[in-house]
RNA sequence: GGAGAGGUGGCCGAGUGGUUGAAGGCGCUCCCCUGCUAAGGGAGUAUGGGGUGAUUCCCAUCGAGGGUUCGAAUCCCUCCCUCUCCGCCA
């Protein structure tokens, strides 16, 4: 959410800024929702306090043995004005609370201009997509029976996965290989979180109200969804807390599995491991000082790719432009691994700043020292990286011609000592 | 799943209708005292929101939401959570 005092003091500033995202911000109902929210609560607490102020001299007047009547009736129908501007009231804030939650982040102003992901301009590339003297696989036809999307089909439908024996080994490795790298080498703390979280959980990180159709519900006496990222639990570690300014920046890494409906996607990226309903992530989230973020950002963008460097993976970044950036973020980069078997580059890290908007929403707070006012944190995640995407491009950059695949040399311990895989066709 | 007990400020803990946003203690901050250490004395110490140029002022919050009442931490209802015992169980 954004700030709301600066959103009344320059509410066409914040319009134009979010029209570089394509959000086009509706004015007009804002200024008369404000307006309304700004008269009814002044109005009723000027009732509030007034009936505030006769309570306690009805209190006195009890304690002193007099009459109380008189003073009662005094009141008049205070008590029903004020039980209808208080519904009044209610109802306005929280329309303009439903308003202001389905409103964007503004971008940074290093933000690109554009409307698609075509539009990202490319700020580097590391490493050479390999060449291969045979024709290309891509990484269904590499995993052969390995990858068993008849099961996955009968036991839940398009879009999931049912790996087998040595595939599925090496998608565990890469999961422990991640691990070990980012909290023994980039000082991020392991955190194991739930799975499923609820409402407040999921607008706090941004995913809820606007999102609903893209997270997947889990009926029950409460309401309850599947998390989409490890970054809705790990974040929201810090919900409601005040934290002290010398514990910062907090970094987590947690490994989840993820849910989403991919609701928007029908017929995209249909074949293999590309877009799934469940996958699993690495997830590293930072929670820093506000005028620490950006150097946090540059720092998990580098934490991802070192996984990327030292699997060898050729890979480019992209920045994000206005249009493509999500709901929370002021900025994102995006890491792109070659993908020979696609013949070209696919998403396996996205890393972004939030500023304040997921804290302000959160209430995550610190305080600078001991004396000082809670402020707001700024929160920070990035893939570090996305696990069945990293596979993949495993499968199609090493594979040797002959129905195998080499195991990248930064995995060899995780493979006990094994260098090659060989899929059954 | 069954039975019971609870949820109060950073923490512990009092408070069953009336100047109680909340006693007392611990912790923390500042000051005084003390040759060091230990101890002692005093003052302060919640969060969110609103109006104002500002000091100031006002409103809300004792798990959450409703209700009763002139007035609710305190009474009633619903929900959530925690703990104990029994049952079941990886």
């Amino acid at each position: 959410m954004l700030d709301p005092r600066k959103f009344r003091q320059n509410p066409e500033g914040i319009a134009a800024a979010l029209a570089v995202r394509g959000f086009e911000l509706e004015l007009d109902k804002y200024r008369d929702l404000e307006k309304s929210r700004s008269d009814l609560q002044i109005e009723m607490e000027r009732l509030q306090h007034e009936r505030n102020v006769a309570s306690k001299d009805i209190g006195r007047a009890k304690q002193a043995g007099e009459d109380i009547q008189p003073l009662v009736e005094s009141l008049g129908d205070l008590g029903t004005k004020l039980d209808s501007v208080r519904h009044e009231f209610q109802q306005v804030h929280s329309e303009l609370n439903d308003f202001m939650l389905h409103i964007p982040n503004i971008p940074d102003e290093s933000v690109p201009a554009g409307e698609t992901d075509e539009d990202n301009p490319v700020l580097y590339k590391w490493g050479e997509p390999p060449e291969f003297d045979f024709p290309a696989e891509d990484h269904v036809q590499v995993a052969g029976t390995a990858l068993d999307f008849e099961a996955s089909a009968r036991l839940s439908g398009s879009r999931f996965s049912v790996m087998w024996g040595p595939l599925v080994q090496l998608h565990r490795s890469l999961i422990q290989f991640m691990l070990d790298v980012h909290t023994e080498e980039h000082g991020y703390e392991e955190v194991y979180v739930p799975y499923i979280v609820n409402r407040e959980t999921m607008t706090a990180t941004g995913q809820l109200p606007k999102f609903e159709d893209d997270v997947f519900f889990v009926r029950g006496e409460i309401d309850r969804f599947l998390i989409p990222t490890a970054e809705v639990p790990v974040t929201n570690i810090v919900r409601e807390q005040i934290l002290e300014g010398a514990e910062l920046p907090l970094k987590f890494v947690s490994h989840t599995p993820c849910f989403r409906r991919e609701s928007g996607s029908h017929g995209k990226d249909t074949r293999g491991l590309i877009r799934l309903h469940q996958f699993e992530k690495v997830e590293l989230v930072q929670i820093t000082h506000p005028n620490k973020s950006w150097q946090a950002l540059d720092e998990i963008v580098a934490n991802a790719e070192t996984i990327l460097q030292r699997l060898e993976l050729p890979y480019r970044a992209v920045s994000l432009c206005g249009g493509d950036l999500g709901f929370a973020a002021a900025k994102t980069i995006d890491l792109e691994v070659w993908l020979p078997g696609f013949n070209r580059y696919r998403e396996v890290s996205s890393i972004s700043n939030f500023l304040d908007f997921q804290a302000r929403r959160a209430q995550a707070r610190f305080r600078e020292t001991a004396e000082s006012r809670p402020e707001l944190v700024h929160t920070l995640n990035g893939s570090g990286l996305a696990i069945g995407r990293t596979l993949l491009a495993i499968l199609e950059n090493y594979q040797d011609g002959k129905g195998g695949v080499l195991i990248p040399k930064a995995l060899l311990p995780y493979t006990r000592g094994r260098k090659r895989l060989v899929f059954e066709q």
